[in-house]
DNA sequence: ATGAAAGCGCTAACAT
DNA sequence: ATGTTAGCGCTTTCAT
């Protein structure tokens, strides 16, 4: 009696029910097998798949999701309100390699972006609807308001980036101090005596730890950190032009500079072949990886690689760890850096 | 008594239900306030607002698009087996834009990428399971399977780019055609004669169209293209500079170029002036903008402007449009482009 | 191994 | 204007 009220339904569209009848079994065993279960026997699989290639079956996933409360999905969101942030290789890098490492599963992506708090107040609304299991978080700006939003929220969430203040939060990093200190003593062990930093805006976690991974190198090697020898940029090639430029002229007698992103490097190098200062006998540079640009230097620079593939691998695998109830909420890991020199052309 | 099972529940979050209960209504009443229809009393619209803030009720969407049959959500889907098709201006663009005239909107949006058959298949299939109102697709190689796919599964679409084929389908596309004539013409209302074209690949519609608009305009014009005078870019700024290289071994004479993608112009100028050739006095250059990459040239370059805003204005109107049942399964529109001449320096 | 039946949270007739 | 009721398509005990 109770399958034929299905024939009000869309035509088209197959529902178990269907796929029950003309498999001549009960919509729990068709259910068995589309789940997967091993309580089917193999000739009931047999026609049950057939019948469901027949009628081209698909589940239905808000019926589905509704009784066992999983979507299979997860959300990137993307707290910048700045809109070109979009073609930012580093950003562009953590969406494909989310969405690669996502491919090999059963997840699909959701990809928020919030410009505004409207579009904030949309996407935590979106997350307490239940229609993500989880979710990454690329959010950072300190006076973002969108990690507590979120937090609020009872949704396994992951940061991409350390929280900027010391919240109990789970994240994924790149070791920026690290890789900051490493690139700052490779100059210091080219036998550099004044070795000036470009850095980030402070503002930005990044900017925040690459800096002191500079101030640390420095006082490892029994050097003060001289004022003059540090300015921010803003991460842009064009910032970085500018900041080095404002660099040159606060401390003529530079040596050596530790860019702390590689856009910025490449415009550091333009402003040092402009100011006639060569490059690397007269100034050794070593930039931070954001996503290769530096590759494509000339001269090829020295620079400290950022585990994109990996910090991506590591953000999909703790959430899903976390959705599982296997992770903590406040589980970190931090992905080495590493120095890369490349040939000098 | 329906109502004392909900105990079973999730606890912490709250159903419709639970706020019928709590203001006294029924159901029905909780989800007319929730859907903001009119027939409902005010005195009772507030007791049931009062409710809902009190237990931070929010609708369970797998519930309601079961009964609806709407999910109030649209994928953008990127077919493209480049990966670093990401960082490319004019798919960030395009995604920026979608994504902000989704944000008027009670829709959110779904960002797919296909890189192969497999991620190809997982989205057809999500897309047949009804987890989508509609859906964008930006596909642009001639030989791509996900166009035909999508349309077999009954979901809304719209192509982001003519297709290349005549297919009956619907789409939004730039004038491509339109622009590449008017550049050309305008080169030739300069009075040069030898106006070659640094064109695009010819798997791509944007290619096909842009080159297309070259001939036309020299047709117009009374002239005969010059084989000579053609060379394919990859639309990328190397790929630029390679193939302006060959132009002018090709045709040394040329005293004009049109460059079919702005990232190409960039290397197109760098190629004329490592050559020693002067510009624009030497040879005039107009570039396509997909992203305004040559607004940062020097000297700065005149470019046909590509309506990116205009086009995922259209892309959404469309779609939803299409949702609504509005629009034909094959409506197109077309975005006109515009000639824009920057200041010399 | 399989089926019957209950129910996930919601909307939409249909009554009143 | 409001309540009652019947499902939407699926999973999951609980019987058998």
């Amino acid at each position: 009696m109770t399958t034929e009220l299905t024939s009000g339904a869309r035509p088209g569209v197959p529902t178990l029910d269907q796929v029950a009848v003309l498999a001549g079994v009960s919509r729990a065993t068709v259910s068995r097998v589309v789940n997967e279960s091993p309580r089917v026997s193999p000739e009931a699989r047999v026609v049950v798949q057939a019948a469901i290639e027949q009628l081209r079956y698909v589940p239905n996933r808000a019926a589905r999701s509704l009784v066992t409360r999983r979507t299979d999905t997860i959300a990137l969101v993307l707290s910048e309100p700045n809109s070109q942030v979009f073609s930012d290789p580093f950003f562009a890098g953590i969406v494909h390699g989310v969405s690669a490492a996502l491919a090999e599963t059963e997840l699909t992506l959701v990809l928020l972006t919030a410009r505004d708090a409207r579009e904030q107040r949309k996407i935590a609304r979106y997350a307490r609807q239940g229609h993500v299991d989880g979710v990454v978080l690329m959010s950072l700006h300190s006076e973002d308001l969108l990690p507590d939003m979120l937090s609020e929220v009872a949704v396994p969430l992951v940061l991409c980036g350390r929280p900027h203040d010391g919240r109990e939060v789970a994240y994924v990093d790149a070791d920026n101090r690290g890789g900051a200190r490493v690139a700052t003593e490779h100059l210091l062990g080219l036998g550099r005596r004044r070795v000036a930093a470009l850095t980030g805006p402070m503002d930005l976690i990044a900017g925040v730890d690459r800096h002191a991974g500079w101030v640390q190198a420095l006082a490892d090697a029994g050097h003060e950190p001289d004022p003059a020898l540090v300015v921010h940029g803003d991460f842009t090639e064009a910032g970085g032009e500018a900041a080095m430029v404002r660099l040159l002229d606060q401390a003529p007698d530079l040596d050596a500079v530790f860019v702390a992103s590689d856009p910025m490097a490449v415009g550091a190098l333009r402003a040092l072949r402009t100011a006639g200062r060569r490059v690397p006998d007269d100034v050794a540079v070593v930039g931070f990886d954001d996503a290769a640009v530096a590759a494509t230097c000339d001269p090829p620079l020295t620079t400290v690689a950022q585990p994109l593939d990996r910090m991506t691998t590591e953000l999909v695998g703790l959430l899903r760890a976390r959705i599982a109830g296997e992770a903590g909420p406040a589980e970190t890991r931090t992905c080495p850096t590493r120095l890369v020199r490349r040939a000098s052309a």
